[in-house]
DNA sequence: GTTTTATTTTAACATATTCCAACAAATAAA
DNA sequence: TTTATTTGTTGGAATATGTTAAAATAAAAC
């Protein structure tokens, strides 16, 4: 997965911010039109989008809504346009920042790079007792080392990141398994289930890993 | 704790957030002063700080990365100072945003919900005492919480995003079940039987949830 | 190559939700 | 007032969804 995908037809200018990108040390991609944007983040993912609103074949807010739909990566929306009511659209989208052109390159970098560690700089995540140590793979829970298998680790991981957020089914299986077959829901049921033995958890009265009815599940 | 701390001298201006903010269904604390913002913070904490740069005792960057020190709570900082060492000066410290003065405060509300939907998984809506959390998918009536089912939850939403609009019976069942076979209209009523039970609403008499002859139901 | 451990699959079971149908009540039209 | 139409209510059947245990497979460790 490339860290910044940037989308933007203007190639003098996506190529400045290329060079400018790669030398604090992202990975960066870059195309020229709503639909190869789209094409790319289905089939690479990208860690942030840098996306222009003008482009030559699709709205930019269709990219971006489009972008939702598939995972919450942070969008940062950057245009030309000054309206209000483009603004607050972006925004109802879901996009992170809506910055107008011209920008200050050293800006926008900032802002990068403060998402960057706001959002994945994370190594140890917790809530409600529970704790995971991102890079060692441990986990403690109510204080006391408890084992939890690579599968278990990161689907709980995944519930953590979320905390508070109904997760799908279909996107806690495709997160962590990879494919989204719906008969292989099932594996993700057994999963919860041994990760609640572990945590203590009754499902008839859960206190962390909740069963959400027609949704998934989410931890509180 | 607080939702959102207001560190800001312009007594009108933060008034007016104030009001804005708190029709969010954010709770608000407002502050004068570095020292007070500081000892407010340390004290009850803040989940969100709108942070004016010039303060009539320490300088804003002072208490930012004084705040920063104590939590990574997010920080919006505002400013009439354009420079952009300032700008870049804030993101080094950690701020999540830099704002010029005078802002829109209809872009600053926006901002701040994205915010608080990235970070503590809450988007609201609400009216009349019933408050739904699109993110968790919770819901509370009259500060209780109630459990509601995944249709009972769309539709129930559906209608309080439209408040105060008579939406038709068929635009009802269209869009929460998708489908559009008019027969089974029937099925609506049944749903919106079992929220006026949730909600505690007589149908004879319903204060929320009212029937409009001829066309469909209305959230008020 | 065997043993151990982790993961997936299977299938039976338990539960919640939705739907349906019949009827009751309210409203509008005749 | 009567009639037709729309809306409200109810209980239980049908369906969808969730849980659990155990067996089968795959992967890793020895």
């Amino acid at each position: 997965m490339t860290d910044i995908l940037i989308v933007e037809d203007d190639k003098e200018l996506s190529a400045l911010l290329t060079d400018f990108l790669r030398a604090e040390g992202y990975t960066v991609s870059c195309v020229d039109s709503g639909d190869k944007a789209i094409m790319l983040f289905e089939r690479y993912g990208a860690r942030l989008v840098v996306l222009d609103i003008n482009l030559p074949d699709v709205n930019g807010f269709a990219v971006c809504s489009k972008l939702r739909e598939k995972a919450d990566t942070p969008i940062l929306i950057v245009s030309c346009r000054t309206d209000k009511e483009d603004k607050l659209g972006a925004f109802d989208l879901g996009a992170d920042d809506y910055i107008e052109k011209p920008y200050d390159i050293d800006i926008l970098i900032a802002k990068i790079k403060g998402i960057f560690k706001r959002r994945y700089q994370r190594k140890i995540i917790s809530a409600s007792g529970v704790t995971l140590n991102l890079v060692s793979k441990s986990a403690e829970i109510d204080g006391e080392a408890v084992e939890l298998t690579s599968k278990e680790f990161d689907l709980l991981a995944l519930l953590i990141e979320n905390q508070g957020k109904a997760l799908k089914k279909e996107y806690l299986f495709n997160s962590v398994w990879g494919s989204d077959s719906d008969s292989e829901l099932q594996t993700l049921h057994v999963h919860i289930n041994r990760l609640r033995q572990k945590l203590g958890d009754d499902p008839k009265n859960a206190r962390r890993l909740l069963t959400v009815w027609g949704v998934g599940y989410k931890f509180v």
